[in-house]
RNA sequence: GUGGAUUUAGCUUAGUCGGUUAAAGCGCCAGUUUGUGGCACUGGAGACCAUCGGUUCGAAUCCGAUAUUCCACCCCA
């Protein structure tokens, strides 16, 4: 048993009595999305691993460390993709998709992989919502995009999230930040925590967001990107930052985001929420104007974002922000005898090719337990069916919330009689 | 990957110093005189006490390993 009914480490089942949420989560995002003239991709779970190598970068550590790969049968090595944006390129360059007019917008709400070592809202499967723009350069691009998850999570009416921003600039200027960076963490190489000095080849820019007291204090004075961006990235930035501004949205330059993949060039932002108990970001994302040609496609700009869902909705919960209520059962046919429940199966099935959700017994139980089931399942109306019904043909339509019953017809015109009673009632109440 | 904690019915928990049929609330199923939900009452089902092993006459309880979830790192959505 231990075994047979666990899901696996790192992951979980979402049950019927969460999927609303997440529907209801979906449905924003792809609103906005469609919105912003975005539209929808779906792209395999699994890719050639050469594309993640390539494409996130293979120094990474979700590249490193953390990839479901394994062999196929051809001998192909496959990976299951650990984010989003790989595969969206891919795919954008595969079909020429550049050719429909630019800019290419593309927009995906998917499952990903890592092997990480799980916490609460640190999965093995996450659930990624992503949008990808390609071919355009411009800063008006970056705002956009920035703006359309702004709107997605400011319509979830989500709160204590916060926009951060930086530039880590184009490769040119990159390369001389880290090269002054390591010539000034060199120089006080001894008083480094022991991660820190790890992190001196690896990516100094870690060393900036270092928790380590004495490091923070070093980190304080060190070089700033910002003093080392080229003249166009620049440039780049601080329109972008006038386009957000523009839009009225609130943002902070965080000089240490840095994200985790290496395709990312200049802008990089990340929304963070600062809800007690889940301060993580809850979404990321940048620039990436390099990868396409990294991956031996023409070269074309890109960018885009990462929305985390299982992140997202672990916030909401912790916010208690409402979702819309579920979908329920609007008539319920109660029936007691065997002619009376072939009657309410019959009734039933025509209401729901008249589009009225309607539910039967289908457990043979008694009067009471169904009625006990109506309630249970907040169907809206209930109607008895019983040997005096049948030899009537009529019954009571009873209004579950109220309790006030109306005489029915059960004959051809039933469903007639019961949009007309069900109107008039919902009149009523206003 | 490193360090620390957690684990008892579907859920939330109690369980004394190791002592025999492991307890409660909620939920589920059924009944409360034969045709109507919510309230109340009564009853029932449901737990190899995470798993495997060890100590012991005896383990939910002590020890070990493994697993799970969570926390701090690492990293990231």
């Amino acid at each position: 048993m231990a075994l047979l009914t666990k899901a696996p480490k790192g992951t979980y089942d979402l049950l019927p009595r969460d999927t609303a949420r997440w529907q209801a989560v979906e449905a924003v995002m792809k609103s906005e999305a469609e919105l912003h003239g975005f539209r929808e991709i779906r792209t395999p779970v699994f890719e050639h691993t050469e594309l993640f190598l390539r494409g996130v970068g293979d120094t990474t550590d979700v590249v490193e460390k953390q990839m479901y790969t394994f062999e196929d049968k051809g001998g192909r090595s496959i990976t299951l993709r650990p984010e989003g944006t790989a595969g969206a390129a891919r795919a954008m360059l595969e079909h020429a998709l550049y050719n429909e007019g630019l800019p290419v917008k593309l927009y995906y709400n998917t499952s990903c992989y890592r092997y990480e070592k799980p916490q609460a809202g640190r999965l093995r499967e996450l659930h990624q919502f992503g949008v990808e723009m390609f071919g355009a350069a411009d800063p008006a691009a970056d705002a956009q995009v920035i703006l359309l998850a702004h709107g997605a999570i400011g319509r979830l009416g989500l709160r204590n999230i916060t926009l951060e921003i930086n530039s880590i600039g184009c490769p040119t200027c990159r390369a001389r930040y880290h090269q002054a960076l390591k010539e000034y963490f060199s120089a006080r190489c001894d008083e480094l925590c022991e991660t820190c000095l790890s992190r001196l080849e690896r990516n100094p820019m870690r060393i900036l967001d270092c928790k380590s007291p004495v490091c923070q204090e070093i980190a304080a004075g060190a070089p700033k990107i910002l003093d080392y961006l080229c003249d166009d990235c620049r440039t780049h930035f601080e329109a972008v930052q006038q386009y957000l501004t523009l839009a009225g949205v609130e943002f902070t330059v965080n000089p240490t985001i840095v994200r985790g993949l290496d395709y990312y060039t200049r802008t990089v932002f990340e929304f963070v929420s600062s809800e007690p108990g889940y301060s993580f970001a809850i979404g990321g994302g940048g620039r990436y104007d390099g990868l396409a040609e990294e991956l031996g496609g023409k070269s074309i700009p890109g960018l885009g974002f990462g929305l985390g869902m299982d992140r997202i909705l672990l916030v909401m919960q912790a916010q208690q922000i409402e979702f819309p209520a579920e979908e329920t059962c609007e008539v319920y046919l109660a029936s007691m005898g065997q002619a009376a429940q072939q009657k309410a199966f019959v009734l039933a099935q025509k209401m729901r090719e008249c589009g009225i959700a309607a539910e039967c017994d289908v457990c043979a139980r008694g009067l009471k337990a169904q009625m006990k089931y109506a309630d249970k399942i907040h169907a809206q109306y209930t109607i008895v069916l019983g040997d005096d019904e049948l030899a009537n043909g009529k019954a009571e339509l009873k209004n579950m919330a109220t309790g006030e019953k109306k005489e029915i017809s059960i004959g051809d015109d039933f469903i007639d009689a019961y949009l007309t009673l069900s109107t008039e009632q919902s009149d009523l109440a206003f």
